[in-house]
DNA sequence: CCCTATAGTGGGTTAACACCTATTAATCCG
DNA sequence: CGGATTAATAGGTGTTAACCCACTATAGGG
């Protein structure tokens, strides 16, 4: 018997068709999937999206940024992101300043607020993460994730997303 | 110098931000939306969606569906399957034959110029592949497929997708 | 000082996708 | 037989994310 290990709990047990699961390309589009929805819930329990978390991490290790240079670096619509630094400075996790030298400029930084709420959403993201990877151990996982760093490395820009 | 190497060419070069490129799931996210979307595009120029291709390889893979059983395998709307086979059989890719015990069911069935067209799907896919996983040898690939094919055995079944 | 370009913002539009509903036809079971 | 159930299908709804346009305010060059 090939698949001998009992369907885990509550668990349709679709067999894929081995055509699919035979691309890397499939197994990566289906669990990367699985874990942005994961995270993405978890998220909106605190009224929070994922590109709030990819804000809140840019300005975390990267410093202040105009708004432009966040749209730059991220890949995300200067109109969107006029909404998300809105949300997140009503929530004070971040601050609008309007640089002094440039006064078009608006300059975004993250407030001590913003770095706990970040080191809480990278707990949420580990704790997806730890469900999700559940099948490796610690040293797969560090084989998976320099495996994928490099993939992610030769990635031409197109689209992106959070 | 860390990143040493010159911007592959034509690239905004936006580092993201390490608190996000640390995460595994989030980059099994970003190439899994890249790969899904270069090969939504090349389908596209064939007027084919990805869930063509899912439902052509599970009747290849595994013999003719009842449809309500693809809608079983593939967690796939009936309602939504139903008009993916009628595309497939206007194309001639698919046979629609009224069951004869049960004439409710309409047993579907991949016709050779189906086949055909799924080794040429399968084909895209793996340059697409070929592409996106460019960074590793083949060696590396297949610890990535090992990899991922283990993640994917362990995911409980809830929203799929193709 | 005009004229053009840029930064930010508000308020839409669009496209894709999952999902739901009602209808018709056939089966199953008491 | 008759009522409840299931299969397929047509058509429509809701959500989400990406994107686009118009407007304001500022900058900077001739």
């Amino acid at each position: 018997m090939t698949s001998s290990l009992p369907t885990p709990a509550g668990h349709p047990a679709r067999d894929m068709p081995p055509t699919l699961l035979d691309l890397s390309t499939y197994l990566l589009s289906r669990i990367g999937r699985t874990a942005r929805g994961r995270l993405a819930e978890r998220l909106a329990e605190r009224g929070l999206r994922l590109w709030d978390m990819a804000v809140l991490a840019a300005l975390a290790d990267f410093g202040p940024h105009a708004q432009r240079d966040l749209v730059e670096r991220l890949g995300l619509d200067p109109s969107d992101l006029a909404k998300v630094a809105d949300q997140l400075a009503a929530g004070g996790y971040v601050e609008r300043t309007r640089d002094t030298a440039d006064r078009r400029r608006v300059s975004v930084s993250v407030t001590d607020a913003g770095r706990a709420l970040l080191a809480e959403l990278d707990g949420e993201a580990r704790a997806v993460q730890d469900e999700v990877l559940a099948p490796l151990d610690a040293q797969e996982r560090q084989v998976l994730q320099g495996l994928l760093l490099r993939v992610h490395g030769g990635l031409s820009g197109g689209r992106v997303g959070p």
